[in-house]
DNA sequence: GCCCATTACGAAGTACGTAACGATA
DNA sequence: TATCGTTACGTACTTCGTAATGGGC
């Protein structure tokens, strides 16, 4: 089973270029995060960086990688956001994201209308 | 940050409805999967699950969460696979996914056109 | 000599299983 | 009494940080 963390790991090295630099963001030292890259790629099979000179660059496998771990990133936030969100409302809380041109399309008005009598407003991706 | 291994647990139980049985279905302890779904409960800050009678019964918070969790677990098995598929590949494989009526509609055979042009296929939800 | 990534090693935290407990039928 | 969920406790594993190692500039 994969693990957020060496994913959310991996993003930051990824994003930064250098292991050194993505330690100080996430806040830990840089051994177990070359640790943790390391185990990623193991497991996965995969070699996801180039080593060479003493430097981590993205291959091309690591760039397909890099795109769907940061959905996959995304998507866990917006899960952890859900399950906060719950604690507060009171049955449950309406919170609306929207695409550029949903509103103006009358998209979510009709969605509203129709949550209004009694409707479910389903999850849009 | 939420553990995936956590949301596959939540996933068994509120599938099967009993601790129990979902232990058994992911090969552990019925102590370790309570003790889980507890501390998943006590991050989020949620309850997801009914106490009564010795039995564990999905909330309304509960239900939401579930469908949002399995999208999340589908999510990061699909990264997990990208990641194997990418080790066997030369450089990257195609994989295509599709719903019912995009392939009548027209939408996969545009995008094939438009990728053979030398495009790129999005990800889509 | 300085910087960067990796490896070595000991310490802390976490998850597990077995066993005991409380409650329901 | 049998079953189910939770709590208690000891063990094993995993991750971390510090320190040392090996390559480039």
């Amino acid at each position: 089973m994969l693990d957020l963390r060496q994913i959310r790991y991996f993003v930051a090295v990824a994003e930064a270029g250098n292991v050194g630099r993505a330690a100080e963001q996430l806040h830990i030292s840089q051994s177990p995060l070359s640790r943790q890259i390391i185990q990623l790629e193991e497991q996965l099979g995969v070699t996801l960086f180039e080593r060479a000179k003493q430097r981590v660059h993205l291959n091309a496998e690591g760039r397909a990688f890099l795109a769907e771990a940061r959905a996959l990133l995304a998507n866990a936030a917006r899960l952890e956001e859900l399950g906060r969100s719950l604690a507060s409302g009171a049955t449950g809380s309406l919170a609306i994201g929207y695409v550029e041109g949903a509103v103006h399309s009358g998209l979510v008005a009709d969605m509203l209308k129709d949550f209004r009598r009694g409707g479910r407003i389903s999850i849009c991706n």
